[in-house]
DNA sequence: CTTTTATGAATGAAGG
DNA sequence: CCTTCATTCATAAAAG
């Protein structure tokens, strides 16, 4: 039994810094170490990233990017150019922007998308790539519905004692993916983990 | 965006193992909805920076910027040492049997598992080990799928059934060229979100 | 260790 | 709105 727990040895090795407590076995708490870890990693990626940036800036300062959209993977060139209908993405795929207006959005007036909102929206998010009413109405259904699904499939409180947990209000995901078009944004604000990740200052503030 | 709490180390292995303790201390525990938009974050930044470091390697083919060298120095050591220890699990993976208790389910109603069905047979399952109902609602919507383009792609050359044309969708991804315009084309199949988060499947304890 | 496969999970769209 | 389907993505497991 337990099969999902057998995990091979190599990725059951234990963590450098001793454990913290040394309890043996995965919980789904972020001890303070694996959350320097996780800090760190993403600190990491944050270094990485402006450097890259600046390097790709400095080649690529005759090479404009400015007009090639990153998260346009399906409606690419290539098939546009010189593709002859030989897949055609049939299914919407929002474009990062698009994805972020359209949760900025949700989170603003929280269900019940207006008809009329609609075509708002989608004028608005059509300056971001193609989009229809029909998209922006399922993702509103779907985003909606699947809020609620999550709520209760991650009760994750515990029987009768009165958990306080998080004093959030909003169970709906919140999940704003800092996506990679700023990349070619010159405010390459790549320190977004402190979105996320709590540092020693700003820590402690629910504590009663 | 929620403030967590500093908790020390040594009081993370009481999660798991507490429950119906009304001490008043809590832990700190991520969320599932945390756990997804840390995850994000971090495959964004993966993202990025495979993208980039794709692209100043096709640029410094042609250029010598070997003062740079911001090539390969810092992914490795920080992440492949850290990140895996965190890792538990990430996806559930059916035992035995639980999976033949699933298959037989699947053999007597087939299709159309009620969502009051599902919890039934979670709850069946969950003596067989860990498992949510999405997990359940997951298997059998896979299942059925799956099914269905078994006998499509694979008719049991049975009478006049004409296999219609199977719209294979095998292209797109790597065709494009090296040019380093892909980049931010196609660029998104890489797997990096394994290096930390896993992906919670939001399984609970709940009973009854 | 690398590549391939099998399959759990995510998501846009359709039906009621 | 809620449920269900179809497609795609990501990853554990298997094959080499």
């Amino acid at each position: 039994m337990m099969e999902w727990e057998k995990q091979p040895p190599q990725q059951a090795e234990e963590l450098n810094g001793g454990g913290g407590g040394g309890g043996g076995m995965f919980v789904k708490v972020m001890t303070d170490e694996q959350m320097e870890v996780l800090r760190k990693q993403i600190a990491v990626y944050a270094t990485i990233c402006e450097q890259l940036v600046d390097l790709h800036k400095s080649l690529t300062s005759q090479n404009d990017f400015s007009g090639v959209r990153l998260g346009n993977l399906y409606c690419d060139p290539l098939i546009t150019s010189g593709a002859h209908k030989i897949t055609g993405r049939q299914r919407w795929t929002p474009t990062p922007i698009q994805l972020q207006i359209l949760e900025r959005i949700f989170d603003q007036g929280n269900g019940t998308p207006s008809k009329q909102k609609i075509k708002e929206i989608t004028t608005e998010l059509s300056q971001h790539g193609q989009i229809s009413e029909t998209n922006v109405y399922n993702w509103f259904q779907n985003r909606r519905a699947r809020s609620k699904r999550k709520q209760q499939a991650t009760p994750a409180n515990n029987g009768e004692s009165e958990v306080e947990t998080e004093a959030e209000s909003s169970n709906e995901k919140k999940t704003k993916p800092d996506e990679f078009q700023n990349l070619q944004s010159n405010s390459m604000d790549l320190h977004k983990s402190e979105s996320i990740l709590p540092t020693e200052d700003s820590s402690s503030k629910l504590s009663g």
